[in-house]
RNA sequence: GGAGGGGUUCCCGAGCGGUCAAAGGGAACAGACUGUAAAUCUGUCGGCGACGCCUUCGGAGGUUCGAAUCCUCCCCCCUCCA
């Protein structure tokens, strides 16, 4: 807490995209620290994807500065809002949740964010506990503040409207929704990704409708997913999910391109920018090989959520099969009855979980990706020998053992 | 309430009585090249022990030797008018 104004700004502003306003930050920060009261920063979860992905990681990342600075952070669980849907997404109709899975599903959470926060200074709220006692009264009083031109501001509903793709009129009831969680909590601070610019500026509306002191609003970028395309979400299965193995972080670092890595670098790194300048520098001059830069990257990211241990291992391991052809450390291994007489293969890769189907195994059959303790099989009708343990490898990255009892 | 347009395989999007498991693109997967990078090239891309058979084109019926394609009813979406 010894850091000066100055310092805190700079910390806070890193990698941001929007900061609304500076000046109002500034202020704010002043009157802090003198009056020895924290801010208030509050950021919202959507309670249907507890998996957390790399993606989300930016904004906890940027959560934490606050709380490294001393401030209050709210982690905020939209299971209200979770109810109506967020019109960013792809307009899916989502189940309502029930109690059970919230609280499931906030478990989840805290053990995910833990892996980045400190479970201590963090504090973890439900928007159903205000938003569930207002009247329709009150919702129509809030409806009452938009105007719908105002909500057709908002790029994402603009393009539908003009796509004629549908809106549902409580579409337009979450941004509000969202901004009277600002309301409620008295929020000096909500983070969102850029995408959330507008339903973040609609809680300093309401603040000021309510007259209270307008948070300030600081979206972070979104974090591009695997395809370097796309944002990373669950639903495009580009992402890389903290709960997922070291072997698997660290593979899918190693896979994203070049031009991806600095991208990760620049939101996901803890080096400084400094830091990155001159490594990208270093590899432009050749003086490094990019493949080695990005280990640099998947060894940081797969340590941050596994310890430098596992974060080395995984490393190894990666080593151990890109480069020299080898093995994976952990194969799964599946043990089968012995039947009577041969099993086709198709059939067997099947049942190892290998392929979907004995269509798709011939196809990969036919296509030389398929091996036999290092042996590759062209003939679709091969039949195996059900005796002691074979290594089937099914393209690259399909590993099993088999063994017959 | 009235008029019109539309729902096709993971996604977008052709097809509009047989030659359609359904063009084209994207994604994905495999192979080559590599640094499991990008780019590129090639191939695959519903299921089945398979030169054949079975199940797909919003749902249910019907016409026909034969339907994703025609008819009827139903469900859902969009636009315009009220």
């Amino acid at each position: 807490m010894n850091y000066t104004i100055d310092e805190q700004i700079a910390l806070i502003e890193r990698g941001t995209v929007d900061v609304v306003s500076r000046e109002d930050l500034a202020h704010k920060l002043i009157k802090s620290r003198e009056s020895g009261v924290p801010l208030k920063v509050k950021t919202g979860f959507d309670p249907t994807a507890p998996d957390l992905h790399l993606g989300h990681t930016v904004l906890i990342q940027k959560m934490k500065h606050f709380q490294d600075l001393g401030h209050d952070i709210y982690f905020l669980i939209g299971d209200f809002t979770g109810m109506i849907g967020d019109p960013t997404g792809k307009s899916e109709t989502r189940k309502p949740l029930t109690l059970d899975d919230v609280k499931r599903n906030a478990e989840t959470y805290k053990e995910q964010i833990f892996k980045i926060l400190d479970p201590e200074k963090t504090k973890v709220v439900f928007n159903s506990s205000w938003l569930g006692q207002l009247t329709s009264y009150d919702m129509i009083k809030l409806a009452s503040q938009l105007t719908v031109a105002r909500m057709l501001e908002r790029e994402d509903f603009r393009v539908r409207f003009d796509n004629e793709k549908p809106i549902s009129i409580h579409e337009f009831l979450y941004p509000l929704i969202q901004g009277y969680d600002s309301v409620a909590l008295e929020a000096d601070v909500e983070l969102g990704g850029t995408d959330q610019l507008f339903n973040l500026l609609m809680g300093r509306d309401l603040q000021r409708a309510w007259n209270q002191e307008p948070q300030i609003v600081i979206t972070m970028p979104l974090l591009e997913g695997l395809d370097g395309v796309n944002k990373m979400s669950k639903s495009l299965g580009n992402y890389i999910g903290i709960t997922e193995t070291a072997d698997d972080i660290y593979g899918k670092v190693m896979s994203i391109s070049d031009t991806l890595m600095f991208r990760y670098y620049e939101l996901l790194s803890d080096l400084t920018s400094d830091e990155i300048r001159i490594l990208s520098q270093d590899m432009q001059d050749g003086k490094i090989h990019p493949k080695d830069v990005k280990k640099k990257l998947a060894r940081e990211l797969t340590t941050r959520f596994y310890g430098q241990e596992d974060g080395a291992r995984a490393e190894d391991s990666f080593e151990q099969v890109f480069k020299h052809h080898g093995l994976p450390d952990n194969i799964p291994e599946l043990i089968l009855k012995k039947a009577n007489g041969e099993v086709w293969l198709p059939k067997l890769l099947v049942e190892a979980g290998l392929t979907e189907s004995t269509s798709e195994a011939r196809r990969l059959i036919k296509q030389q990706a398929v091996t036999l303790d290092n042996d590759k099989i062209v003939d679709t009708d091969y039949n195996v020998q059900p005796a002691g343990d074979i290594l089937v490898k099914v393209g690259k990255r399909r590993f099993a053992r088999i063994s017959f009892r």
